[in-house]
DNA sequence: AACTTATACCTAATTTGATTATGTATTGGT
DNA sequence: ACCAATACATAATCAAATTAGGTATAAGTT
C-alpha cells in the first residue's frame, strides 16, 4: 500500500527539525512521532536513525544523556548551540529544495 | 552559495514528470530545463542523468530515437504507455511525500 | 506459564543513487 | 588557436538508505 519511500538525505533535516521543535527526544520517540505526524505515511527505520544520531553526536550537532525509566534506558538527544545554527541552515536548504521541486511538479501553481 | 543538494530518489520522478509535460526530450535538454525552471537552484549532473535514462529505457518506461541535428546526435526520450502509468504513480507518491515532509517542516501551516 | 507485541537500544551487509572525474566529438564565439 | 557550449557516455567513489539480524525489559493475551 504505502511505499513510504524516504528520499535519501531528508532524514537528517527531519530529525534536526523535530529536535528543534521538541527540545529533547530519544530515538524511538522520533520514529513514533514521525509516524503519527504523517499518519503512517513516513516510517523511519531504526537502521537509518540510530547511525544518523550517532553521526550527529560525533559532529557535535547533538548531545546526549541517558535516563533510566522503568528499568529501561532511554538516550535523549538535544541540539547543541552549533546544532541549532546548522538546523536553521538545513531548514533553509530543505525549503529551497521543496520550492524547486514544486516548480517542476506543480508548474501551474507556483508561477 | 547554492548547495543544490538533490535529495536522492527525486531525480527519477523529476525526469518522468518533465517527459510527461514535454512529450519528447533529450538528456542535455533535461539538464537545462531543470536549471532554468529552478533558476539554477537544481542542477542535474550528467553522471546521474544518463545512467538513469538508460535504466528507464531498459525497464520499458521510456523509448528512444536518435536524431541527427547539425551533425550532432541527440537521443530523444519519450514515455511509453506503461511509462505514463508509472509516472502517474510516481507523482502521487512524490506528492504524498512532499505533504508528509510539509507536516514536519511546517507544522503550523498544514493543520 | 507461554507467547506476542511494544518499547528501546544497537550493528553489519547490502543496495541504491548520487557525485566526481573522465572521455569523445561537434559547434560557436573571441 | 583557444575556450565555452552542446551532446553523449562511463568508471570509481561516496553517502545514505534498506534489510536483517541482535539484546533486553515490559505489558498484554490466550
Amino acid at each position: 500500500m504505502n511505499k513510504s519511500t524516504l528520499y535519501k538525505g531528508c532524514l537528517e533535516p527531519i530529525v534536526m527539525r523535530l529536535l528543534k521543535d521538541n527540545g529533547r527526544m530519544y530515538g524511538y520517540q522520533i520514529t513514533q512521532m514521525v509516524k503519527e505526524m504523517t499518519k503512517g505515511e513516513l516510517q523511519i527505520t531504526e537502521g537509518a536513525l540510530y547511525p544518523l544520531l550517532h553521526k550527529l553526536e560525533e559532529q557535535g550537532v547533538v548531545e546526549t544523556e541517558i535516563e533510566n525509566i522503568g528499568n529501561r534506558n532511554r538516550k535523549y538527544y538535544t541540539l547543541t548551540k552549533a546544532g541549532k545554527k546548522q538546523t536553521a541552515l538545513a531548514m533553509d536548504e530543505l525549503k529551497m529544495f521543496m520550492q524547486s521541486l514544486n516548480l517542476i511538479v506543480n508548474p501551474k501553481m507556483t508561477g
